[in-house]
DNA sequence: CGTTATCTTGACCGTCGTCAAACAGGGTGG
DNA sequence: CCACCCTGTTTGACGACGGTCAAGATAACG
């Protein structure tokens, strides 16, 4: 589980062993629990083992934006692992379970074993290129490219992890929640989805989306994979 | 010079002279050069001495997006030191004085030197909260608030760098490439420019911007340094 | 079943994009 | 010094993408 995403990120030897004899907790959350709140300073880590998450920030007018969606298997906490106090909240989307460890142990082992603290960094750098791909998405594409590009990338983390059935998967989010991912309103991400819909780029019921025609949305999108650095498994 | 970024993020010892000791090339680079290709694979490392340079990615129709402004002092390739292959552009935006360092090099020495590595990954760290942020700013708030965002981000950041004379700064871009940083046609940029301009928020000519009223404009960019992160200085 | 959240749709409006032209400034070369 | 050009700034008219408001439909849930 821990190791799961270590391993995604950069090969490990037997410091697997160090990183599940990491004592940790477990625990259930309901959907929108707050894991950590912007100002707080950080003190645990958490790992996201089923269940679905985002990473969130307001504009003082009360107006949401989510930064970031996490997947069943990835950590949670490694963009505050060294900083002093959060910038950014983060929230359960679905129901979830997570395991979470001392800050200052992982700290402890990224810095005694090299290769677990090259992993670490590796998944930073990661989300990094997410983030700078999601400002691309939000700022220069229309809202159908726009969501078609957010679906491709989740239809990818998603088979990646494999944790999906290729045909399609169910979507963990409201349209509410999806226009806050994307910066558009609700309202407008309905049009967009029934848009898409009427272009037999997707079909749906509720939230299960499949893509009849997948090569056709991810030209709409626009959509590479290079950003989310697949090939880097080892270094 | 490379150590002053070092400092920024966390305290060194006399590993500075490690720093000091790596071997480094010295250029001087015209305008809008390329200093990183997305799909290269990066075998050096920048460090900005002087000038200003930017991130970028295009989508495949050729619109372009700034991602993210560096200032002199600030490393550049960080956010490739670990991943094979580069997901975005790197370029300067005016004349600029570089220091490249082998990228091996400088990955041995943060391993083999704890302090530097956690140095960093730091500066990782707080890249990657800014790169937050923007989505924020681009996501959910408007024009004027954006770009007001943006002077405000700047203007900080200058002036924890010590570039910069409290009345002001020189905007080392054209209303174009602001644009381009803001998700905004440079069309709308001039206006909103002329918009605050107009309220008595900013005044400038030519390219000189001051901050007549800086806590109103603070108020109207939402601005919070909080995600900056000035205060993490040691660890 | 009633209550609530979410989805859906329509009418209307505003911010911002598009297109185009005029204008200013800074080089360069005659 | 002036003609010339190039890049960048400024302005206007117009249109469209997406936001706002509001109501109704549908599904989830106790």
């Amino acid at each position: 589980m821990v190791r799961k995403l270590e391993t995604h990120a950069a090969l490990s030897e037997d410091d697997r062993r160090a990183l599940m004899a990491l004592p940790y907790t477990l625990r259930v959350y309901e959907p929108s629990s707050y894991l950590v709140r912007e100002g707080d300073a950080p003190e645990q880590c958490a790992v996201l083992l089923s269940g679905f998450a985002y990473r969130q920030k307001q504009t003082g007018s009360g107006m949401r934006q989510i930064v970031s969606l996490h997947i069943p298997g990835e950590p949670l906490d490694f963009q505050h692992l060294f900083l002093d106090v959060a910038d950014h909240n983060v929230q359960t989307l679905t129901r979830a379970e997570i395991a979470t460890i001392s800050r200052v142990a992982l700290r402890e082992l990224a810095r005694s074993r090299a290769s677990i603290g090259h992993a670490i960094f590796v998944n930073t750098l990661v989300e990094a290129s997410i983030f700078r791909e999601w400002i691309l998405n939000i700022g220069r594409r229309d809202a159908r490219s726009r969501l078609a590009h957010f679906l491709c990338e989740f239809a990818i983390r998603l088979d990646m992890q494999g944790v999906v059935d290729a045909s399609g998967y169910e979507l963990p989010m409201s349209q509410e929640q999806l226009g806050d991912a994307l910066g558009l309103t609700a309202v407008h991400v309905n049009r967009t989805i029934k848009s898409l819909e009427a272009d037999g780029l997707i079909s749906r019921n509720r939230r299960r989306i499949s893509f009849p025609r997948w090569e056709a949305l991810r030209e709409l999108a626009d959509f590479s994979s290079r950003y989310l650095h697949l090939t880097q498994q080892a270094s």
